[in-house]
RNA sequence: GGUCCGUUCGUCUAGAGGCUAGGACUCAAGAUUCUCAUUCUUGCAACAGGGGUUCGAUUCCCCUACGGACUACCA
C-alpha cells in the first residue's frame, strides 16, 4: 500500500457533539490535510442501546459546517466501506475466530457480574484455559459466550506516541477483555482495532483519554500480525468549576456542543480557530486563524501533552476577532436571524445597524438586546439627565431638548450627517460643547447611558416622528420631575 | 486501590542550561470618540515543593505533593 497518510474520525451517533469530540475531528482533519493525506469518517455504532436518531446527521452537519470536509465516510462512500460499523457486523467476528484460531483469544462462558468470575480487580480467566472439548460442547448447548483477548501473562507492551513519546506497560496490568460481546456485536475496542487496519489508517489521533487502554490495541495488531499505525493521543478539554476547581467539561461549564455554541452566536471558524488553540500551539504569537492557515501551519511538535481548561471569555474575544474579519454585509447577514427585526420599520435600516452592532458584540446572541431601545422605548430613570460632566442638569436638558426639538422639526434631510451638522452648529450657537447637547438627546431618545452608535445614528435610526416623539416624552418626564 | 499521564501569570501559551521569564484573554488605569464599543498606551500577575547534575537550572534526572485519565458485554 502506498504511504499516503490516512486520518479518521469515528464517533459514536450518540447525540450532540461534545466540543472535545470536535477537536479530535478537527486535529485528524488538520493532520491528514497538512501532510496530503486522507481523512475518513467512520460510524460506531456497535452500542444498539446507545444509539439516538438523528445523531449520524448532527455529525455529518458538524463536520460541514466547521468546514472538515470528510474524504471518504458513509454519506459519500470510499474503497474501504462500509463505513458504519453495524453494516460490518460479519467481519468483527470473522477476525475474532481467527484470533481464537491463533491461540490469541478464547471463548467465554462466564456469566456478566458474576461474583466468582469477576472482581473489582477484573476478569480471573476463568476460561482461559478451558480445553477445546470443553468449549465445543458448551458451544453444543447453545450457551451464550464471548470472545476475550488472551492478554501475555508477562513481559511489557510499549509504543512511540508522536506527542507523548515512548510509553510502556506491563502486561500483567492488563485484562482480557472482551472483543465480541454476547450479542455478536464488537466491543469498541476490537471494532475500532479492525477497521482502522482495513481502512488503511496510518495515523490514530484521538483523546488522551485512551492512553491506559492503548497497549491492548497495539496487542491486538500484533496478535494479527499487523502493522502498527502512528499514535498521536491529544489532551484533555477541561472546564473550570465557580470554586476555581478544574473538571471535565461539561454541561456546567456552559454549552459544550458544537451546535450550541453556534446557536448561542459563535461563528464555527471561530469555534474551531479557538478550539485549536487548546492542546495546540503554532509557536509564534499570532492567534487567528483560517482553517486553511491552521492546515499550513499545523504540526505535532506543537501539540501539548497536559490538558487545557476551555476559556469562554477568551472564545468570546477569539470569536469577536473573526466578526471583525467579516465585511459589514457577511456581518449584516449572519446577524440578521438573530435581531428580531423582521418586518418593522428597523427592518429597511439593518444594514446601517449591524455596521454598528458589528465592533459591539462578541457573539450573534448579543445583538437583539443591544437594539431593544430601537424597538421601543425602555423604561429608564430621569435621573439619568443629570451628568456632571456634561453638565447636564434637568434645566438643561429641557432647555437644550426644546432647542433641539424645534431645530429638527425644519430638517428635511434626514440623514446621519444632516442632522449632526445641524445639531453640530445649534451647540455652537447655544455657546455649548457637543457633548452637552447630544447627552439629553440620547437619553431622551433611547433611555440607555450607554448605546450602539451615537445621538444621530439613532435619531436617524429611529427616524423624525418617533425621534420627536421620544423627545418630547423625555421633556415632560423632565418637567413633571420637577414640579414633583 | 492499581496502571498511565501531566504541572510556566486566574486562563490559553512562548521558552528547549545563562532572558529584566515574552505574548494573548480577563481585570485595572489613561488617550481618542457626541455615549458605549472599536483602536492605542500603561499596569497587575507565573516557573508546585525538595533533592541532585552543572560554573550556572523554568529548562536535564530523582522524590514528594497536587491534578487528570483509565480500570464496562459504553464508546
Amino acid at each position: 500500500m502506498s504511504d499516503v497518510v490516512r486520518t479518521r474520525f469515528a464517533p459514536s451517533p450518540t447525540g450532540y457533539m461534545h466540543i472535545g469530540n470536535l477537536r479530535t475531528a478537527l486535529f485528524a482533519f488538520l493532520y491528514a490535510r497538512s501532510q496530503g493525506g486522507r481523512f475518513i469518517l467512520r460510524i460506531e455504532d456497535t452500542d444498539q442501546g446507545r444509539y439516538v436518531e438523528g445523531a449520524t446527521d448532527i455529525i455529518y452537519d458538524t463536520l460541514r459546517i466547521a468546514g472538515l470536509q470528510h474524504d471518504e465516510g458513509p454519506d459519500i462512500g470510499g474503497d474501504f466501506g462500509p463505513y458504519v460499523q453495524s453494516q460490518r457486523k460479519g467481519i468483527y467476528r470473522q477476525y475474532a475466530e481467527e484470533l481464537v484460531a491463533r491461540g490469541e483469544a478464547y471463548y467465554c462462558f462466564c456469566q456478566r457480574g458474576d461474583k466468582e468470575t469477576e472482581s473489582p480487580e477484573g476478569y480471573n480467566r476463568h476460561c482461559r484455559c478451558l480445553t477445546p472439548e470443553q468449549v465445543k460442547e458448551q458451544l453444543a448447548q447453545g450457551k451464550p459466550y464471548v470472545i476475550r483477548q488472551r492478554i501475555p501473562l508477562e513481559g511489557t507492551t510499549s509504543w512511540d506516541d508522536l506527542v507523548y513519546g515512548t510509553i510502556s506497560v506491563d502486561n500483567q496490568t492488563l485484562d482480557d477483555q472482551i472483543l465480541l460481546k454476547s450479542d455478536g456485536m464488537p466491543t469498541y475496542n476490537f471494532a475500532n482495532v479492525i477497521d482502522d487496519h482495513l481502512m488503511g489508517i496510518t495515523h490514530i489521533i484521538r483523546g488522551s483519554e485512551y492512553l491506559s487502554s492503548n497497549p491492548k490495541y497495539i496487542l491486538l495488531y500484533q496478535a494479527f500480525g499487523w502493522q502498527m499505525p502512528q499514535y498521536m493521543h491529544l489532551p484533555l478539554i477541561n472546564g473550570q468549576n465557580p470554586d476555581g476547581t478544574i473538571s471535565k467539561l461539561s454541561k456546567r461549564h456552559g454549552a459544550v456542543s458544537f451546535q450550541a455554541l453556534v446557536e448561542e452566536g459563535y461563528l464555527p471558524q471561530a469555534i474551531t480557530n479557538y478550539i485549536a488553540m487548546l492542546g495546540w500551539s503554532p509557536k509564534s504569537e499570532q492567534e487567528i486563524f483560517t482553517l486553511d492557515e491552521l492546515v499550513a501551519l499545523f504540526s505535532v511538535t506543537g501539540i501539548h501533552k497536559s490538558p487545557a481548561v476551555f476559556d469562554y471569555k477568551k472564545l468570546d474575544w477569539v470569536n469577536s476577532q473573526h466578526i471583525a474579519m467579516m465585511t459589514d454585509e457577511e456581518f449584516a447577514a449572519k446577524a440578521h436571524p438573530y435581531a428580531g427585526i423582521d418586518s418593522t420599520p428597523l427592518e429597511d435600516k439593518w444594514p446601517k445597524i449591524a455596521s454598528l452592532l458589528k465592533p459591539r458584540v462578541n457573539k450573534l446572541s448579543e445583538v437583539a438586546e443591544k437594539i431593544d431601545f430601537l424597538k421601543q422605548l425602555p423604561h429608564y430613570d430621569v435621573g439619568m439627565f443629570i451628568n456632571k460632566k456634561n453638565k447636564s442638569t434637568f434645566e438643561s436638558s429641557i432647555r437644550i431638548i426644546d432647542e433641539v426639538l424645534n431645530a429638527l422639526d425644519s430638517e428635511t434631510q434626514w440623514n446621519e450627517e444632516a442632522l449632526y451638522n445641524r445639531l453640530s452648529a445649534l451647540a455652537q450657537s447655544l455657546g455649548i460643547k457637543e457633548g452637552q447637547l447630544f447627552w439629553p438627546v440620547r437619553i431622551a431618545l433611547s433611555g440607555l447611558m450607554a448605546t450602539p452608535g451615537n445621538a444621530t445614528d439613532i435619531l436617524f435610526l429611529l427616524g423624525k416622528e418617533e425621534s420627536a416623539c421620544r423627545l418630547k416624552k423625555g421633556v415632560e418626564r423632565l418637567k413633571e420631575t420637577q414640579t414633583a
